[in-house]
DNA sequence: TCTGGGGTCCTAGGACCC
DNA sequence: TCTGGGGTCCTAGGACCC
């Protein structure tokens, strides 16, 4: 059997752990820039004004207020911080665990012999991580990790925990939108549906395996077969990243090369740095800058990429490979209003071949140690490369409702009053 | 004024080879 | 009328996820 843990609206539920206040209020969290809304609790969703999730922030931000919700900036470092004490509580009950994102885990529970009762099981996790790591979270438990993501789903609506097993299969299946699937999005239901397929429990007992492989691919026929309680699709550990992507919109528009070249630094940087920390090299960088889609002005996406011929992970030549790019593609007179750059054919470094006629290579790699601890000792941006620009950023723009770093920062810790 | 960011997997089709 | 066939490799782009 496989379990699902999910932290419940897990941005919204870290923002009010240290803020016990706002529990009962609507809360929501912005994306970068606060520009999104891409979080928010059940008492915000159900005011209803946000029909989506991803609705712009200054779209609903009076009715926000209306509604007394706590709004907040995105805190990366924080949420990363509560998702690590959630899958660490995780990872001591049940050792064999994917760490499927910063607010979810698989776990396998094979071979887990003292387990009598799975649905009091699915308590004790839950109750484990609402004590370590004060994050409410459910918990479903099926055969295949699709038929537990179904589960987790119900156990939403109900409290917490839902078990499907062959006697309530039909029961758990027959009123789930085929849409709800964990793998179908909105074009696989559509085909689906011109099936008269609508529900989960009508995939499961649809009979034409050749049909489903030509219109959904092999991903579709694995979802049927996990459906069936065909395991299918295995427990992953938790390997290295192929890719490593890092990109902004920019807090406003802008226009001169010299800042996009500036803004393509900081995302080299930032990637690079999660690269090395793999112990991977990259063989390939891929740079994009765009405007925005949303003005009714002339519009223009540029993008391309340089190799390597031996895999790099060093930030100096990766920013002088992004920066020829960027000559390649840039275009003056248009108002930029996103860029990034993505570092792909990820490989082991011990794998890849060295250069020959590189020497220089060996010589940055100590750079880029060094450079790495600095920063890991004193913070993020201590040292950086001058390419990355020295004076104010018109480019970013600061995060208004940004929470205190209560668990990371010793200057931020939460303050205590007693009266 | 203001519209996220970071990933994975699969396939079709072009380029190239003999 | 009619212009090889069989491979491999690579890439762009679609679909999906949180």
């Amino acid at each position: 059997m496989i379990a699902l843990v999910d932290v419940n609206s897990c941005y919204a539920s870290v923002e009010s752990v240290f803020r016990p206040e706002i529990v009962k209020r609507p809360i929501v969290v912005l994306s970068n820039n606060d520009g999104a809304i891409i979080a928010a609790n059940r008492l915000a969703k159900s005011l209803g004004f946000m029909s989506t999730m991803c609705e712009p922030y200054f779209k609903v931000a009076k009715q926000l207020e209306q509604a007394n919700a706590a709004v907040f900036s995105s805190n990366y470092v924080l949420i990363h911080d509560f998702s690590r004490r959630f899958h660490h509580t995780l990872f001591n009950i049940t050792p064999k665990l994917e760490t499927y994102s910063v607010d979810e885990a698989f776990c396998d529970l094979t071979g887990l012999d003292h387990i009598h009762n799975l649905w009091d099981f699915g308590k004790f996790l839950k109750d484990e991580v609402w004590t370590n790591a004060c994050l409410p979270c459910g918990v479903g438990i099926a055969p295949t990790k699709v038929l537990a993501k179904i589960a987790n789903r119900i156990a939403k609506k109900r409290d917490g925990v839902f078990v499907i097993t062959e006697d309530n299969m039909k029961e758990a299946l027959e009123n789930f939108p085929v849409r709800d699937i964990w793998g179908v999005g909105s074009a696989s239901a559509q085909k689906l549906n011109l099936l008269g397929i609508k529900t989960a429990w009508q995939f499961r007992n649809y009979e034409n395996k050749d049909k489903i492989q030509k219109m959904l691919t092999k991903v579709g026929v694995q979802i049927w077969q996990e459906l069936r309680g065909n395991r299918c699709l295995e427990m992953r550990d938790v390997e290295e990243k192929d890719m490593i992507g890092n990109s902004r919109s920019y807090g406003s528009d802008i226009y001169t090369k010299l800042e996009i070249a500036e803004s393509l630094a900081e995302f080299v940087t930032n990637a690079s740095m999660t690269l090395r920390k793999q112990d991977s090299v990259c063989f390939n960088i891929n740079v994009f800058i765009h405007t925005n889609a949303f003005k009714d002005v002339p519009q223009y996406y540029g993008s391309g990429h340089r190799t390597f011929l031996s895999g790099t992970s060093d930030q100096i030549s990766l920013i002088r490979a992004a920066h020829r790019v960027l000559d390649d593609i840039y275009r003056p007179g248009f108002g930029y209003k996103k860029g990034g750059i993505l570092l792909s054919d990820v490989r082991p470094k011990n794998e890849s071949q060295v250069d020959l006629f590189s020497q220089r290579q060996d010589d940055n790699e100590k750079l880029n140690e060094v450079v790495d601890l600095i920063n890991r000792r004193w913070g993020k941006h201590t040292v950086r490369s001058a390419a990355c620009g020295t004076g104010t950023k018109e480019w970013t723009r600061r995060a208004d409702f940004y929470s205190r770093n209560y668990t990371t920062d010793w200057n931020e810790l939460p303050e205590l009053k007693i009266s």
